[in-house]
DNA sequence: GTGAAAGCGCTAACAC
DNA sequence: GTGTTAGCGCTTTCAC
């Protein structure tokens, strides 16, 4: 028994293919006899048949895909949200094309262009930039779009970010109140969103505090392991500055900057504290476990996919809704309360 | 400019759609004027056309997508497995379906129903059981399969496997050599093949080199990082055996293992060696970095494709291949010589 | 060298 | 209540 058609049901049902279509789409209420829906039901079952999607869909009904695009899944932070995306799909009978544009703009291109292709109901995409006009032309084209954790300039699309600059914030400010006054940052990328709101945080909320902004501790990294080693390596030796903590814009890196500081020697928390951000699972599992911000990874698949629902079904607003989501604080073992000259710290944080 | 088809490029180009279809498929070796041709290509070009997969797959062509089936993307190897598929595929111009069974039949059943409604060209999968009937079927409905890490009995379909059973003789004989005598073993599910693959490579490890296999040295895993920590808890304290290392059946639980020994005040390597399966990302970086088995997920992911394209063409043998691939022992710093009875033991090991 | 027309599997407007 | 038919966007046979 291979490929079985809608013609085959009909067939063996004794029935016109309309009324199986009728039946496959619940159109019944323009009542239909018992008898024979039983009879389709059955031979629906009895073949194993299934409706070919893209003939469906050809006739305007929806493919029940989407496509999702994030930049590289080796950032856990991203393989996470990929997963829980998928699992809201999943429950919502949608199947999703997965599409690591491996941090490259013309591989992200040519997804897009695959997605189109594939005609998938919609997409939610992390770009990593250089092709807003291919994404204006998607909803043009008639798939709509879902921005995911990072902007994209003159696309006019719903989005749903963390809010990275509360999350800089939090652990910027959970360092002071633990008394650290002279604190690292190694920052992620500065061209995308997060990489930048982490540092503003981490600025603003040292300049709140009273405490100078020093550049000498501030290194760029990249979100990658090695950056993170590389940035702490930097703090050790060059700068010469004093520091007690660092607060570290990934936890990748921040695995890597506890490395550095172990392979000279000193130790975590006690030597240096350490802060991280994504809470992925290694750093529950970590030694030490790692201290961190937490994005609400969950709420943020269930956004999007509601998202992605309204753009779909079309009954969003002409100016796209830009939604934000609240980090966490999670304390682990990283980092530990010093002495200052003022004595012991007043700890109070949220 | 929304929707764009074949009929708005043919009128652009002023041929009949006929014509614009044969330059899209190449079918222009039956001699086309060249410039007909280039005023085709140039109408595409203006207008953005991109035919629609759909349509071209209901007339019998490919839909440039596979579906690839997976147990669980937390087990870091699935996820990597995943990774490179989907790397593999985007190079030879296909989307990926993914789907995570999330260890579930059910799950697993109901994606692989969507897989065969949406037409994927062939589906690749690792199977957590009890659907050899839908996967026969699939095969039947013309959609071919590969088994990938997972065999499925009375599933005739080509194959590709890690060779667990290496792995988990390298593992052993490894830390056989280091000198060890009492080796412990955390498995994985004895109900996979590759749980069940790297105890048979443990057991007849240990009797080669005329060692007993000790059953209360064997505890039962799940691939968790708690299953591990919970395996070497009761090692360490139910069994008063002695025992002076363990394999794990995965990286993730012998980072479980190896902080229920730290968290006794016990350390790695100085007071027990520890030996993972995988060699996933984390294990380069941990602290200690983990000694482990790795296996070849990038030459894996060729040969599943391989296999998928050979099926796709339908120029495969009746009789399937079952290929296994060498796992590779990787050194790092979670083990240590050991003093025997017989005095420093020769290390002699590939 | 190019076009007309049939048909892939399906849905929906319209008939009866 | 159910069937006939046009047509979604495309490829391919056959005709010219």
């Amino acid at each position: 028994m291979a490929r079985v058609t809608i013609k085959d049901v009909a067939q063996k049902a004794e029935v016109s293919i309309t009324t199986v279509s009728r039946v496959l789409n619940d159109k019944v209420d323009e009542y239909m006899r018992k008898e024979t829906k039983d009879r389709i039901i059955k031979a629906i079952k009895e073949l194993g048949y299934k409706p070919d999607v893209r003939a469906q869909s050809l006739r305007g009904l929806a493919t029940k895909v989407i496509g999702l695009v994030i930049p590289n899944r080796l950032n856990p932070f991203y393989e996470q949200l990929a997963r829980v995306i998928e699992d809201v799909c999943y429950k919502e009978g949608y199947g999703v094309l997965l599409c690591d544009s491996n941090l490259s703009a013309e591989r992200e291109s040519t997804y897009i262009d695959l997605l189109e292709r594939q005609k998938v109901d919609a997409v939610a995409i992390s770009t990593v930039g250089s092709n807003e006009e291919k994404l204006r032309s998607l909803t043009e084209r008639g798939i709509p779009l879902v921005l995911a954790d990072e902007d994209s300039p003159s696309v006019n699309a719903p989005a749903v970010f963390a809010n990275n600059y509360m999350g800089g914030r939090q652990a910027t400010q959970y360092l002071i109140d633990l008394g650290h006054r002279n604190i690292a940052l190694i920052t992620g990328p500065l061209n995308i969103l997060s990489g930048k709101e982490r540092l503003r945080g981490y600025q603003d909320t040292l300049r709140k505090n009273g405490l100078r902004v020093n550049e000498k501790l501030i290194k760029k990294g990249n979100y990658t392991y090695e950056s993170g080693y590389k940035g702490a390596e930097d703090l050790l030796k060059e700068s010469g500055e004093v520091f007690t903590a660092i607060f570290c814009s990934n936890d990748l890196m921040a695995f890597g900057a506890i490395r550095a500081i172990q392979d000279k020697g000193k130790s975590i928390p006690q030597d240096y504290s350490i802060v991280g951000f994504d809470n992925m699972y290694f750093s529950s599992i970590s030694n030490p476990q790692l201290t961190t911000i937490a994005q609400s990874v969950e709420e943020m698949a269930i956004r999007i996919f509601a998202a992605l629902k309204q753009e779909i079904r079309g009954d969003s607003p002409r100016e796209k809704e830009h939604q934000f989501l609240d980090t966490k604080l999670i304390v682990r073992e990283s980092c530990r309360e010093i002495r200052t000259k003022e004595g012991f710290q007043k700890v109070n944080h949220r």
